[in-house]
DNA sequence: AACTGAACCCTAGCACTGCTAGACAAACGA
DNA sequence: TCGTTTGTCTAGCAGTGCTAGGGTTCAGTT
């Protein structure tokens, strides 16, 4: 048993070392150059090896998000946490996102622009991604207003979050007024 | 002279082919699906006639991409022209938006999610992208409220609405409520 | 009318991608 | 000690974007 165990073991640190490997890399030179090769070479094992642990690269991908999607809904609680009013909370939650996405932006493409093989808004969908969005909706729904369902109003507050992340790292958006765009969003959408 | 006029002439049909080409196969199986030797084979010439027109396949998707601003631009002035008040425009402004974005995903996406190699919001940004943003910025400019930039509301409202297209479409957003999604975002964000 | 030079396009190939079949070695249980 | 199982690697497939080099064709000139 306690050989089994051990094998266990290790396979298990091994797939933590290709998912944190997978990450370093990506957030080191971007998800183009997470290859299989270059992967299997980083982590000193053969391509097949990664083949063992997952169906193919998406999965891999798929992992990354899931992982990155704990930590999110750990830095949105905790910039929730220290604030004390709702409006203060959403303006928290609203740079946590942002900034989250910015410091991260491999993990931050796996959750939402690459495909990972995930299912999202569903009964199937994984703990780690209901529970990201569980976060949000704990911060977002006091602030709803009257008639608004606190599921709707997250979804499209959290809409407008992925909006401003995603165009200003594509270049789409100039950089600079960014805080001034969020605290329009914040004023306008959150009802006090 | 006229020789060489027909063979510009014909240069430039084969360029518009080669978009077109590009632009409905995107569509029909997606971007991964074109690839220069399948786009090749259906304009029927070689791979290396591709690159006596584009650099790339990067200059490829900007070319849809700039074809694409100039429909949006249109989709947009004509669907606020028919709306009588600002309030109105917003709202047939938003629904022109997310329609053109659903029913051209493969344009959208090489519009504001691939590389297209394309500047955007500076100095030498080409006239369709500038002319697009110009045409949000038409209807949107007039509900901006008092003290904020036209501009700046307009990045942000259009980043809303960009956050809606892309987790709809890709099936991070039930697609049920998109409507009261719309008519959450233009109510609040929207000075009448 | 024949020639020359340039414009044009195609074949073939490079280095890379994700992924897999089959050989091989090591470690296990009997 | 001997199979058997488990695990890993080498080698290879079909496909990718892109390019070098060789012909072929045709316009302009003699």
């Amino acid at each position: 048993m306690s050989v089994q165990e051990r094998k266990q073991r290790e396979r298990a640190d091994r797939e933590r070392l290709i998912v944190a490997t997978a990450r370093q890399l990506a957030e080191q030179q971007g998800w183009d150059a997470v290859t299989t090769r270059r992967l299997a070479e980083r982590i000193e094992y053969s391509q097949p090896v990664l083949y063992s642990h997952f169906k193919g690269k998406r999965e891999i991908i798929g992992a990354v998000a899931l992982e990155g999607a704990s930590e999110m809904a750990v830095a949105v609680r905790s910039a929730t946490a220290a604030a004390h009013s709702p409006r203060q909370r959403v303006a928290a939650l609203a740079h946590a996102y942002l900034d989250f996405a910015a410091r991260n932006p491999a993990v931050y493409d796996a959750l939402f622009q690459l495909d990972g093989g995930l299912a999202y808004a569903r009964e199937d969908t994984p703990q780690p991604l209901k529970d990201a969005f569980a976060a949000l909706l704990e911060a977002l729904g006091e602030v709803a207003g009257d008639g608004i369902a606190p599921g709707l109003f997250t979804e499209t507050f959290w809409a407008s979050l992925h909006g401003l992340a995603t165009l200003t790292r594509a270049g789409r958006l100039p950089p600079e007024d960014a805080d001034q765009r969020v605290a329009l969003l914040v004023d306008r959408l959150a009802v006090a």
